[in-house]
DNA sequence: CTACAATGTGTGCACCGTTCACATTAGGCG
DNA sequence: CGCCTAATGTGAACGGTGCACACATTGTAG
C-alpha cells in the first residue's frame, strides 16, 4: 500500500514522478522537463527516479502514454458511441480541444517517432488508432474504412498542429469548433467516392 | 568577401553553422543539434556562434526558416503554377515527400510554436501560408480561400506528421503518394460544399 | 598608420543525464 | 519474533550542455 510519507521510501515514487512531470509540462512547456526537476518536485534525490525508469525517455514516453488514454477520454466523452457523420465530427472537434487544452503534452505525444521498445506507448496508441476506425467503420460501412480513418484522422490531426503553431485563428473556442467542423464536414460529404476511390485502385503497391 | 580559411577570423561563420547545423540534423536527429556540436563541427571555439546567434533557438530558428524555404522549392519543383486539382494534389505529394525526406529539419520547423520575435523565420512560413493560399484560390476560385487552404493544408500537413510518427504505411514512395492523391481527391470532390458552407455560415466569428 | 568595431578564444558557472558504490527499509522466511 | 534479501533511495562523480564574461586578434575606416 503506498504511502507519500516523509521517510526514506517514497511510497509511490513512480506515480509521483508522472505527476510532477505533467506538472513541470504545463508549467515550462517541455523545456522545464528534466529529471532533475522532476525528482526535486517528488522531494527526492536526482537518481531516485532511475529505479523506476530506465532513462529520461522511458519518463516521457510515459507521459505521453498517458496522454495518449487521456486523449481517448476526452474522445469518448464527446461522443460515447458514434454513428453518425454527426458524431464524428464531435469527436473531431473534442481531438482538436485536446490539443488546445494541453499543448504542450500533445507536443510531446507526437513530438518523436514512437519507440517501439515501449510497450505501455505502444499499447495506448494503438488503442486510439483501432478506437479512430471503430468510429469510421460504424460511421461509414460502405467507406474502406483505413482510407477514410486515416484520412479524417491526418485533417484533424493537421488542424491541431496547425493550431498549435498559432497558424489559424484560436481566438475564442467555438471559432476553433466551427473551422473543425467545416473542414471535416467538407470531407464527409465526399466520403462516397473515398470509398470508392479506395476500392478501384488496383495498382496501390507492387513492391 | 567571405573565405573558409584557417585564419583567426572564419570568414562566413554564420552560413558554416547553419551548414553544421543541417548535417547534424541529418545524422543524429534534433537530439545531436547542440551549439557545442556546431562550434566543433564549423571549426570554431563553442562560444564564437553567439557571435552571430543570440542563442540555440536563434540557431535553431534560422535552420527552420532555411527549411521553409526548402518546402516551398520542393512545392514550387511540383509545380510551377498550379491550375487544377490535379495540380494541386501534385503539389501536397511534394510536401508530404518533403516531409519524409527531411524529418528531422521538418519536425525542427514545426517542434514548437513559432518565435514571433524572430523576423526572418516569421517571413519564411508568412510565404509559405500565402503561397498555399493562392494555389487554392487559383485552382478554386468559388470556395472560401481561407477555409479551404486551411482545410487542405491541414489535411497534408497531418498526414506528414501521421507518418514521421510512423503510423501509416510508408514502405515505398509510391504508397505514400496515393495514400495523398486519395486523401486529396476525396477532398476536392467535396470543394463545392466547402465554399457553400463557407459562405453560408453568418455566425463564425463574433467577438 | 592608428583607432575602432567586428569577430573569435578561454574560463567559468549552473544545469543536465547517467553511472556507481553505498545506505536504508520492507517483507518474506525461519 | 529476528534475520536476510531484494527493493528502493542517496551522494558523489563524470562528461556534456547553454551561456556570460573578460580577453585576444584582425579587418577596415579615418
Amino acid at each position: 500500500m503506498p504511502q507519500a510519507n516523509d521517510s526514506y521510501h517514497h511510497g509511490d515514487l513512480r506515480a509521483a514522478c508522472l505527476r510532477a512531470a505533467r506538472e513541470l509540462l504545463e508549467e515550462d512547456g517541455s523545456a522545464g522537463l528534466s529529471l532533475r526537476a522532476v525528482a526535486r518536485r517528488a522531494g527526492v534525490s536526482a537518481t531516485a527516479p532511475y529505479r523506476h525508469y530506465a532513462d529520461r525517455d522511458a519518463l516521457v514516453s510515459s507521459v505521453a502514454a498517458e496522454g495518449y488514454r487521456e486523449l481517448a477520454g476526452y474522445l469518448t466523452a464527446a461522443h460515447p458511441a458514434p454513428a453518425t457523420p454527426d458524431d464524428l465530427t464531435a469527436v473531431a472537434v473534442a481531438y482538436v480541444r485536446f490539443a488546445l487544452d494541453h499543448p504542450a503534452l500533445f507536443r510531446v505525444m507526437f513530438a518523436e517517432p514512437c519507440d517501439p521498445g515501449n510497450e505501455e506507448r505502444v499499447e495506448a496508441t494503438a488503442a486510439l488508432s483501432e478506437y479512430v476506425r471503430g468510429i469510421v467503420r460504424g460511421t461509414f460501412p460502405d467507406a474502406d474504412p483505413d482510407a477514410l480513418s486515416t484520412t479524417v484522422w491526418a485533417l484533424v490531426h493537421g488542424l491541431a498542429f496547425l493550431h498549435l503553431d498559432g497558424k489559424l485563428d484560436a481566438s475564442t473556442p467555438e471559432v476553433v469548433a466551427d473551422q473543425v467542423r467545416t473542414a471535416v464536414h467538407a470531407l464527409f460529404t465526399a466520403s462516397p467516392v473515398v470509398s470508392q476511390a479506395a476500392t478501384a485502385q488496383p495498382e496501390r503497391a507492387r513492391a
